[in-house]
DNA sequence: TATGTTTCAAATGAATCCACGTCAGCGGGATTA
DNA sequence: ATCCCGCTGACGTGGATTCATTTGAAACATAAA
């Protein structure tokens, strides 16, 4: 490893720290939901907040300190976007036995087996993905489920408040979720966040204060924040002023975006280039027409097979709900009905 | 040597998931009649 | 009323994956000449 960091980890996005500053409402807002007497049935949850408000971090955190006898399930759903991918992870975080059988019944009937005999927690990260993709069969199926009090739904979403206007009524009358709403970071608490885990990580380079002060001013995303530092770090000779990271904005935010895109195919890429690629020619706002043509462009020019609109519509629908992109519906008369785009 | 039996891997079959394309109907303000 | 351009849900298709069954040929065993 030749790592410029003496240990990286804590400028991770998947770094957990011991204690979430400013996190400290929301963490125990979900211990007390759980800390019900040992008979109450388990409560299904719906978090949500902005991307970057350490939503998934304090979940896990909070339900790794289970007790024993509870089982948990973490399914990042953007990756894992249909019922039957999703009931698969499900049935590998229950028991090590390799996955046999394929159909969807069988895993449904496993996974009743395990509610039967054991109580579970069932957090499904990212929901909106599975339900754009699949629709809310799985909500259904584990809200439904024999022993439901022996079961928690933890649903979490960046993009939805309330999952009632996500799902289908009879899927939502018997979730009957709780909120729990996480609010972004205000600069004082990104300031605080990022210095400490800097602290611990860059034991070899200076960092000056304004240029905390300028990221944790310019963006709430902890996500965002914390890959812009690293970027910083990563370029910096010996201090990391503020001018470097003014310099490194725009690259820094790049790179973030690529993360986000790592787990999706290289058409999403192509799309959100053609998105970069249009909206630095002119207008602020693309309309999705124009977009396609682009990215049919980048595909011939990198020799792949162009994939339909009517495929394109969705994507552009995902890397919306990555916060990447935004569109919104534009009702242009004669013009007709499209999508305008733009660059989150 | 001819014939029967066993064995095991490769070929084939069957069921399932799902990414994708195609199709048809829709949406609603601007334009036109 | 018409038009525009793309949205969107429904549906069929083919590739991929997986397990189950069949096939076939080699290896071995036995019996007959």
């Amino acid at each position: 490893m030749t790592n410029v960091l003496e240990d990286p980890a804590p400028l991770q996005l998947n770094y957990v720290p011991d204690e979430f500053q400013g996190r400290e409402n929301e963490a125990s807002e979900l211990k007390t939901a759980f800390a019900g007497s040992e008979e109450a049935p388990l409560p299904n949850l719906h978090v949500h907040g902005p991307r970057g408000t350490g939503k998934t971090q304090v979940v896990n955190s909070v339900f790794s300190n289970l007790p024993k006898r509870v089982s948990k399930a973490y399914v990042p759903c953007d990756k894992y976007d249909t019922q039957y991918k999703a009931l698969k992870q499900i049935c590998k975080a229950f028991s090590q036995d390799v996955d046999d059988g394929h159909h969807t019944s069988e895993l449904q009937r496993k996974i009743g087996e395990q509610v039967e005999v054991m109580k579970t927690v069932v957090i499904l990260d990212e929901i909106d993905f599975l339900l754009l993709n699949d629709g809310d069969d799985l909500l259904y199926f584990l809200s439904r489920l024999e022993n439901s009090d022996n079961i928690s739904v933890v649903t979490i979403s960046s993009n939805t408040k309330n999952l009632e206007s996500l799902i289908e009524e009879r899927t939502y009358s018997s979730l009957q979720p709780r909120r729990i709403g996480f609010e972004p970071y205000n600069g004082e608490e990104l300031y605080q966040i990022l210095a400490e885990r800097a602290k611990k990580a860059l034991a070899s380079k200076s960092l000056q204060r304004e240029a905390l002060t300028y990221i944790a001013s310019s963006t709430s995303n902890l996500g965002r924040s914390l890959t812009w530092l690293r970027y910083a770090a990563k370029t910096a000779e010996t201090t990391i002023t503020e001018e470097l990271v003014r310099e490194v904005e725009a690259s820094a935010y790049q790179e973030y975006v690529n993360q986000l895109l790592d787990d999706f195919t290289e058409h999403h890429y192509l799309v959100y280039e053609a998105v970069y690629e249009t909206s630095g020619e002119g207008e602020d706002s693309v309309r999705t027409g124009k977009i396609y043509e682009k990215y049919q462009e980048l595909c011939r020019s990198t020799e792949k097979e162009a994939l339909s609109d009517r495929r394109i519509s969705d994507y552009i629908k995902q890397l919306e709900l990555l916060g990447v992109v935004q569109a919104d519906y534009y009702y242009g008369g004669k013009k007709g009905k499209t999508r305008e785009v733009n660059l989150g």
